[in-house]
DNA sequence: ATGTAGGCTCCCGGCCGACAA
DNA sequence: TTGTCGGCCGGGAGCCTACAT
């Protein structure tokens, strides 16, 4: 196998691509020497399944390898320009492979008027909130073109960056793509908060970097805990600038300078990198060619991203700049896909490649969404209290109250994405199978609630809303979260109206209880019982599980949400203060109460999103008819 | 001004556009005839201000006008086809107009594997219910290339429709487009629910027709009250097959003929044309333009439709088949637009016209949605529920049972679209005025509630959201219509938390109840009841259930919504309490509620899925960086 | 070894009149 | 009068070698 990056000949329309000698002996069928000049008909297969076939000639003064008939097909077909690269495998029966995988390439912003579309963001919601109420199909989409998918990060990586703690002072390493070195080392200077008053106690880009070396206005001076290697010693520091390697890097970058107000800065491009060497991820992709056996692919694929953007480095409550990327793929349902995928055998080098959502390749890999999801919470929330004078004094008061027992990537009285009694779905399932479920997502700075009580979360917050589907069946029992009351921007994900339950308590004589993974509901007075005890018997009559929940040892977990909308264990308070503030009880699993737990870092993850507006943007596939110019899905 | 329709010539990449001699004398400035082959350059603008030029040159044996340069680039630009046709207009100051009509084409179906997507579907419900909430802008896109709109009717029409009444026998004519006898008249042989059980009382298609004339399989057999027109005498009916007439209008259908699994008739193509004479409604439109000052119209504006369609005519619960497609476009905010509307003078004659949304015209016509959205609510229900083999029964049953005091758009218990409070706003209201609002509509079999308690309407259908906003200035007040709780499909379209029954139960004296499989509800007065037991009673009769309800080994169980949304089993509570906090009343068998809670995708919405994928399909235009290949704005 | 540029060819877009409906 | 066709021309796509790095 051999990847080249193309060049400017490669992809102009004057000629062909020019093979690296080495690539063409080892990769290609050998050709007849002999001749004056020998010639051969290459097929190559994407992993679509697509066959693209190639003149490949051996020819010129010196000689050289080229691909010419075909080649400018391919080129256009793809969408490719200089900065891309291919890649072309042989398996092991001799059949040709080819892939591409895109630069990244910062882009031009779009225009304000297109950007801050309020109604495309809540939009891009109700994807989500729909596929989580009917427990269907979602999809996350990742165009690599076009963001460097800072919100979305292997779950590993997220969870591994917050077990090392980074101190000031770590030295560590981070991979910058595009770059002939392209690691780069540095010192973390400081660890604080990006915008200490729109996303307190945030993760994201919460580490002051210095770097090693100069390397300009290219490198943000702010990372994140993930993007970085702590873990590696690092050679003595030598501070020398780089010019040539600074010229390169800058060269290397196809599309003009990153203009800090729109791109903020080039970090994150290994945010799957490292997915694609430890799980399989796949990174720089093409989507998914939509290939119909009955209408062709000419007028189906359309490519469509939805790009949205917030001005960068308002003053005081929005100011930093992301992009964060979706688009929205179709899916074919039962196409007859001839593709890499179809083959386990294939080899799993895909890094950098195309992917194809139909059909399993062997690996997975998990991604969080926990800190996006949250960040996503967090910003309507904040966004929404942004104008409020008294919310930061307020925030930061009611924060040391808070006893959250789940971890903290959600917060009772903080995230809007709430779920009431999404209990049994282990943490674990907070991963993203694109085979079956992916999901598209947006962020905004311009979403926000509209009534003040929308972005209290009413109800206690127990777990987040489980992501889990069945890769073969998308429908079938894996996905049975019994996902209700999430609510995400004041918009609710299920569908109801969670009100708060102010009304409730102070009418009501019995207390609501709700079984982890039931619908239903059931009701009990409190007032009648003489404690835990009668608790407990009262509630395994009620839900039939006599003996399960006096003994421990069963599994189950009785927790509560109190007044202030935090989960409590059951049990630790005096028995008349609980019923005094009990709102809503609840029982999970123990699996399910430590599955919450893993992987949360501390308090409020909130980070970004104010300082991250998301990007819905187009894709940039100007051809129509062909099958691969939509924005990449991720495939894990 | 003169109107051509495009010739295959016209539009053929060969040549220009042969004026018609007339045409030209009168609308072009005059050529010096007395040159060899005297020519001009001709500059013309269209709706958005974009300036075409074109050479007219006056020449060939016999003499006639052309226009060579420039024009096949105004072709491609356009995206014309043969077919559709151009309109030159000159202004009393000289300066010259232009603007294209395209023509009604049906549309390829496109293949099931890119359908099924429910996800663009709450996406677009998505776009509306932020609107709302946000009072924001949204907008109504009509692909004229794509669909025929039959979702979007004028207003005035279809209250006409309904202000006259038809009787079996009533004889109609009825419009055609693209036909050499535009009008075609037939009788009505039958007025009946094109799908009784999922559709009960719908105004689609309700009327079964026989057409004078044998007019093949392009013409369905059921249409709508608001495409015929009654109004009209006609002559005695004389039964000629007319096959030249078919053929010609057969082969002026430009692509494929109408599979009937697909496009499901060919009717409503002139929903908009007489909306078009009477008020000054512009059909066959081209979207506006976007055109940033700042960026160029290349990357921004991506023509994006989304087609969603269910196959036609499956036999038993899904069978009314048809296309609503909509379309995404980003809105220039501050454009400086220059076009035909920036001033008042400028003819109304612009019937079949270019629309430009950012400015007005001065006329003003209404649009129903009215049973647009009825269908869709509908819909939604009847595929939850239509694999249930006690449904049809029951619905017929408790039909007559029904009383709506708003007519037929929106029936209590129905449908979906619900406002809780808008009863300030009277049915008249329900127009749409594009200027400032227009709205991405959709139509979807496969959109179904999730909980059993979403797709039953928890408040009595008082008045329909009100969709008006002032022209001028989107954001004023007229955009006051108090619309709170409008849900549709279960998302709350206002964003707000209606906080049903604290509303509803003071309005009301009876607790509605659902029982599973019945679209029709019930209604109880619990304060006539005494208790528990009363109540099973009370139920038991409704329902003709005797007996089974109050002995849970039949299998049925009692549930209940509360003022907080969550599913209780009744019975757990005080009765008083529960007068207090019940909102809605279910009626569920065991195993439904076994269904809940395992997972809350029941094993009817998933076949329904299959049933009836959707399409989502992307535009057709072919050029990126045309300003004008977007979805047709309807402007009114 | 390989990226780029110039030369060359061929195809297609596009202007023309001929011809016919 | 005007729709369509063949002829003709020019520009660009695309294959080739030469040259530079």
């Amino acid at each position: 196998m051999f990847c080249k990056t193309l060049t400017a000949s490669d992809t102009s329309t004057h000629g062909g691509f020019s093979v690296p000698r080495r690539a063409a002996e080892d990769c290609f069928p050998p050709l007849d020497y002999k001749q004056q000049r020998p010639s051969q008909e290459l097929v190559a297969k994407d992993l679509h399944g697509v066959e693209w076939r190639f003149r490949h000639i051996y020819r010129g003064q010196p000689r050289r390898h080229l691909l010419t008939t075909g080649w400018s097909i391919f080129i256009s077909q793809k969408n490719l320009v200089s900065g891309d690269a291919v890649l072309f495998l042989r398996g092991e029966n001799g059949e040709l492979r080819l892939g591409i995988r895109r630069a990244v390439r910062p882009r031009n912003g779009l225009p304000d008027s297109i950007v801050g579309n309020q109604n495309s963001y809540p939009s891009v919601l109700s994807l989500l909130a729909n596929a989580i109420s009917t427990k269907s199909m979602f999809h996350v989409f990742y165009s690599p073109r076009a963001s460097h998918a800072e919100f979305v990060i292997p779950y590993q990586k997220y969870v591994r960056s917050i077990a090392n703690p980074v101190t000031t002072g770590t030295r560590f390493k981070m991979r910058f793509d595009r770059d002939d070195s392209p690691e780069r080392s540095g010192v973390v200077t400081g660890i604080s908060d990006l915008d200490p008053y729109g996303w307190p106690n945030s993760k994201w880009r919460c580490l002051m970097v210095r770097w090693d070396e100069d390397i300009g206005n290219d490198h943000q001076e702010r990372v994140s805990l993930w993007e970085i290697d702590p873990s590696v010693s690092l050679p003595p520091l030598s501070i020398q600038s780089s010019p040539r390697l600074m010229k390169k890097l800058r060269t290397s970058l196809q599309t003009t300078p990153p203009n800090n107000s729109i791109t903020a800065g080039g970090g994150g491009f290994m945010d799957f990198e490292e997915s694609v060497k430890s799980s399989k991820v796949l990174q720089g992709q093409e989507n998914i060619g939509f290939i119909s056996p009955l209408y062709g692919c000419d007028t189906v694929n359309r490519p469509q991203d939805f790009e949205m953007q917030a001005p960068a480095h308002p003053s005081l409550a929005l100011n930093a700049t992301q992009k964060a990327t979706i688009g929205e793929l179709m899916r074919a349902r039962h196409s007859t896909y001839t593709g890499f995928a179809e083959s386990d055998r294939f080899p799993k080098v895909l890094q950098g490649q195309e992917i194809c959502p139909l059909r399993s390749l062997t690996g997975k890999a998990n991604f969080t969404l926990g800190d996006w999801e949250s960040n996503l919470g967090c910003t309507s929330y904040n966004i929404y209290q942004a104008p409020k004078p008294n919310f930061f004094s307020l925030a930061s008061e009611s924060l040391p109250n808070i006893y959250f027992p789940y971890g903290d990537i959600r917060r009772a009285g903080q995230d809007p994405v709430m779920c009431s009694n999404a209990t049994n779905l282990p943490r674990e399932n907070m991963k993203i199978n694109p085979y079956s479920m992916q999901m598209g997502v947006a962020r905004n700075e311009v979403g926000r609630p509209n009534k003040p009580s929308e972005h209290k979360p009413q109800e206690s917050s127990s777990a987040p809303p489980t992501l889990v589907q069945n890769p073969r069946n998308p429908n079938d029992e894996d996905f049975n979260g019994t996902v209700t009351g999430c609510k995400l921007f004041g918009f609710s994900l299920t569908g109801e109206n969670p009100t708060p339950n102010s009304q409730s308590s102070s009418k009501r004589s019995c207390t609501k209880v709700h079984k982890q993974g039931s619908l239903v509901g059931r009701a009990i007075d409190l007032s009648k019982l003489n404690g835990y005890g009668d608790l407990l018997s009262e509630l395994e009559r009620l839900f039939s599980m006599e003996g399960l929940l006096r003994d421990s040892d069963k599994g189950w977990r009785i927790l509560y949400t109190d007044s202030e909308n935090d989960v409590m264990v059951v049990g630790d308070d005096p028995w008349h203060e609980f019923c005094n503030v009990v709102s809503k009880i609840h029982i999970y699993t123990q699996e399910e109460v430590e599955k919450m737990t893993i992987g949360m870092i501390s308090d409020d993850t909130q980070s970004c999103l104010e300082q991250a507006p998301v990007m819905l943007e187009m894709s940039k596939s100007s051809s129509v008819s062909q099958p691969d110019s939509s924005p990449t899905v991720i495939r894990v």
